[in-house]
DNA sequence: CACAATTCAATTGCGCACAACTAAATGGCT
DNA sequence: AGCCATTTAGTTGTGCGCAATTGAATTGTG
């Protein structure tokens, strides 16, 4: 048709940079998965404690903003984190829609053993500081670029089945 | 304790490389799901029609190589595949272990409509083609680097509940 | 040939991601 | 005050990813 040369190295060049990142993804899945297992918890848990961390306790809405995360995905984690003892959940006083996510004593103790996570993790990856902030940069240069292209250039074909 | 300096700052750090990674890999996601609509399958079965249209005809085995997925992804997602008619499963006369998945007429005719898909994602991304390979090699970088490591450093602690 | 080890796909079970929907609480508006 | 749109979590249903197990077929070895 009216396409560039070899239409076929489209199909492949495509694959790439999204297989890529996905392959990478689940490979940092696995390592994950090895160091955490001490912890007891998975890497999405594992990053719901860094936030809790971070930011002190937090009603469910703020986490899933930190996150990129909904409702749908929090509930039953946060559900399974309370149950493992890290975390409990109370609707607020103030505005009963909202639920306060606590760090419990053994959540806060936790930190202290997953403050050698990042290292193993690091060692892991072969990189160093410097090439791992470029690398994330451009990554979130991405994400912010794909964000823009769901709400502006598709919602044009949002007519349909 | 006989940690480096700002022990926090390290439990951040790791949280951007992997954090930023999947972030990415959701993004994808979404654009993808927008864009893969018209077509009527998921990214992960795109990417399984990209390894068919490409090598031709293949048992399981092997397309779970190229993908890195293993059959306990893979069976079910053919099966729907099948169900939409893109796809058929024949166990091998030759070995009766194996299951070789072969493109319909459909699954073949679909290929010509998959075409316009790599460039309304590269479009997405706002990164040019050398861009995009920089940072899929970068990636792969990655993974083998991770792979390594998941099959080296961590089975020392192999050994506990 | 017989028997053990390996290979291959399927299945089960668990957790995550996301869309769509429900239900309750809140805030704004008349 | 009364009503309605919005906000907030939770629930349901679907699909992916992976570990672990099962069962059948094949290969290797004595």
């Amino acid at each position: 048709m009216d396409t560039s040369p070899a239409t076929s190295d489209w199909l492949r060049l495509d694959q790439q940079i999204c297989f890529s990142l996905n392959a990478a993804s689940r490979a940092f899945g696995s390592v994950y998965r090895v160091i955490l297992k001490d912890l007891g918890i998975t890497y999405p848990q594992y990053l719901v404690m860094l936030v809790l961390w971070e930011h002190g306790d937090l009603p469910v809405k703020k986490l899933g903003e930190h996150l990129r995360l909904d409702s749908g995905t929090l509930s039953p984690l946060l559900k399974r984190l309370e149950t493992a003892g890290l975390v409990r959940r109370e609707r607020s006083a103030r505005d009963e829609r909202s639920v306060e996510v606590r760090l419990t004593e053994e959540g806060v103790a936790l930190r202290e053993r997953a403050e050698r996570v990042p290292r193993r993790i690091a060692a892991a990856t072969g990189f160093d500081v410097d090439e791992i902030s470029a690398l994330r940069a451009r990554l979130d240069e991405l994400t912010s670029a794909l964000d823009a292209a769901v709400h502006t250039e598709l919602p044009a074909e949002h007519r349909e089945s």
